[in-house]
Parts: C-alpha cells; sequence; structure tokens
DNA sequence: GTCTATAGTTGGATAGAC
DNA sequence: GTCTATCCAACTATAGAC
C-alpha cells in the first residue's frame, strides 16, 4: 500500500470517529507516527483528502446503481440488487462511508458540487426503479417519497451498525433485510 | 423569547448545517447581530451550547418513552406511538434534534456520559419492547437486532426528510410510517 | 448588556536543511 | 521523504470601558 493510500485510511478512522472539522493535521500525522509537515509530501491539503474519500465512495455507488438499471429484472429484484450494494459498500468501506454521511457538507468548490450531484443523480434512479414497481403492481400504492425516504435511511445507516456486530449478525442483515425493507412493500 | 435561548435557537440552526466544530463562536454573534464577546453575558461558552441544545432532545426521548412504557398496550401499539414519538419530537425540534445526531461525540466531560448513558438506555428500551412483541407472537420471529436497527435508522433520519417536505407530505408520512415500518414484522 | 481590545492557543500550510 | 522551525490566520475566552 503506497504512503498516500495509508494516509487516506487512517484519515478516514479519524474523521469517521471526531468529524473532519475536529481532526487536525497534526492528529493524522501523529496516528501515521509522522510530523504533519511530511503529509504535504504525499497530498496536496486537508481538503484534497476529504474529497477523494468521498468521491470514490459516490462513485462506487452510481457504478453500482448504472449496473443494477442495467439489470433485465424486475422492480422488486432491482431493489434487492440496490441493498446488496449498500450493503457491500458498507462492509468493505465502513470509514469512508461513514465521512461521506457525515463530513460532506465540509467539501469546498467543484468536488462539493460534483457530490451533490452525484447524490442527487443516485435518489432520482432509486426512485424512478420504486415508482416502476409500483405502475407495474408489484409494490403497494404509497407514497414514493415515503418509501424512498424509509428505504434509504436504513441503508444510509447500515454503515453504523456494522462494526459494532459479530460476523454472525452481519450474516442475519444480509438475510433479513431485504425481507425487512420489501415485505411491508408487497401488495 | 429569552436572549439565551435566541442564542441556542440560532446556535442549532448554524450547528445543523455546518456541524459544530465548524460553526465559531464569531460566526454565532454575526447571525445573532452582536459581537462574540457579548454572548459570554448569556451563556458560559460553546459547550454549554451544545450540551443544553443536545440534552434537552435526549430527555424529550427518555420522558416519551417512559410514557409509552407505562401504556397499558400491546407491543404493536406501543412501537405505533414510538413512532409518533419521533415524527413529533423532530417536527417540533428539527435543528436540536440534527445536532443531537450528528455532533454527540462533540461533547465533553459529564453531558457526554450523560448524553451516552441516556441513549442506551432508550435502545434498551426500545428492543424490550420489540423482544416483548415477539414472544407475545406480535411480531414475526426474526433478529431483533435487524428489527431495531431497521426501525431506529429510519426514525432518527426524520429529521433530515422533514424540512425538505410540504405539509401534505408531511401528513403522509405520519399515516403510512406506521403501516410500512410495522406492516413487514406482522405474522 | 454590549462593546473594543487583546490574551493565549491552535489551526493549515510552507521553507529549507538533511 | 522526513524533519525543525516558523508564518500567519483564526479560534475561544477574558478584561474593562461605557
Amino acid at each position: 500500500m503506497t504512503r498516500k493510500k495509508q494516509i487516506l485510511k487512517t484519515a478516514a478512522q479519524l474523521f469517521k470517529e471526531r468529524g473532519y472539522s475536529a481532526v487536525t493535521m497534526r492528529d493524522l500525522a501523529a496516528a501515521m507516527d509522522m510530523k504533519a509537515a511530511s503529509l504535504y509530501n504525499h497530498i496536496s491539503g486537508k481538503q484534497e483528502i476529504l474529497s477523494v474519500l468521498i468521491l470514490d465512495i459516490a462513485h462506487e455507488f452510481t457504478g453500482g446503481m448504472s449496473m443494477v438499471k442495467d439489470e433485465d429484472n424486475a422492480a422488486f429484484a432491482k431493489a434487492e440488487s440496490l441493498i446488496n450494494l449498500h450493503i457491500n459498500i458498507a462492509l468493505s468501506h465502513t470509514d469512508a462511508l461513514a465521512v461521506m454521511n457525515t463530513d460532506w457538507m465540509h467539501l469546498e468548490g467543484r468536488p462539493y458540487e460534483e457530490y451533490v450531484k452525484l447524490r442527487k443523480q443516485y435518489e432520482r434512479d432509486f426512485k424512478a426503479i420504486l415508482e416502476h414497481g409500483i405502475q407495474q403492481g408489484e409494490f403497494k400504492s404509497m407514497s414514493v417519497e415515503t418509501i424512498l425516504f424509509s428505504m434509504l435511511s436504513t441503508l444510509r445507516s447500515i454503515y453504523l451498525w456494522i462494526p459494532r456486530k459479530s460476523p454472525s449478525e452481519i450474516k442475519s442483515l444480509k438475510l433479513e433485510l431485504p425481507d425487512l425493507l420489501l415485505e411491508g412493500l408487497k401488495c
């Protein structure tokens, strides 16, 4: 792993615990057993760390979404794929995902605009899949806004739940979450 | 409204938007059309603002929970009451609730310990109600942890959803959320 | 109760030696 | 690539005049 990747990984851990604004470059350097000045040989500044962490994850989601959109499946199966997408990213990139969810508003300039754009597009795509499911009679006829809100709230919180749980509890989650989220939607 | 309450209200708005660490006493003073030094005639410091905002809301939740525990109702009705508790607090104290959910880790000393204690107790009580519902055969037999996680994730996110919505969409939420969250739990 | 002035600390970032 | 030393801006909070 390159030095830059080590810095990004360590920063993700610290930002997750204390939040972007509360972590100093000196804190980050200390956690890496170096001095703050040395960090700048690998990254241009604190903002670069934040934007790399967040935009990488954001692109994981939009990449996953475009795969799901291309599936030749009904809305129900697509919703299942999206649940798995969220679980898999939460498992493989827990810290960076936490940073994205809690510190995106500290992005500045272009990266901020980019993130907001990606997030809006993701929500639009998610909503379209749910709407299609309702039109086709796969899902109950209720407010799409309410369904979208409830599903996304749960999916976006998985990262909070995962680090506290055993592998067997995570297996339960993978098994039961599609049921729990989609059962209430069936006609 | 006393000057202190005005300060707390304004602080809640700013903390919600930018996070506790990113808001300075100068920012807060400017938003109140005064100088930073003048704030200290009303509050002892930045930490006091944070702890008052957060612990007030935390006590709203524990107070609500103790009412629900005393209800002479089945688990299903109690769960419904808890959903309403979350919706009502999210409606009446949107900003302070946002601060509690995102900035509690910036509490220091006693208030931090107090908040963590209240939150743990709330989750224990919530879990006990769900477990009781499963034992009595009101709810499906699935992992309580998964149900608790999914319900609390949605309920704790309501404050994010509310400011973007019209009164009629909020009515939909009030009407449909109990259904959506509890339907998947029925046997 | 609000102000100006400022103390005392800490932040991100750079310069230049090794 | 890491260090020491340092710049300078910004932070919380206090002192004391009005």
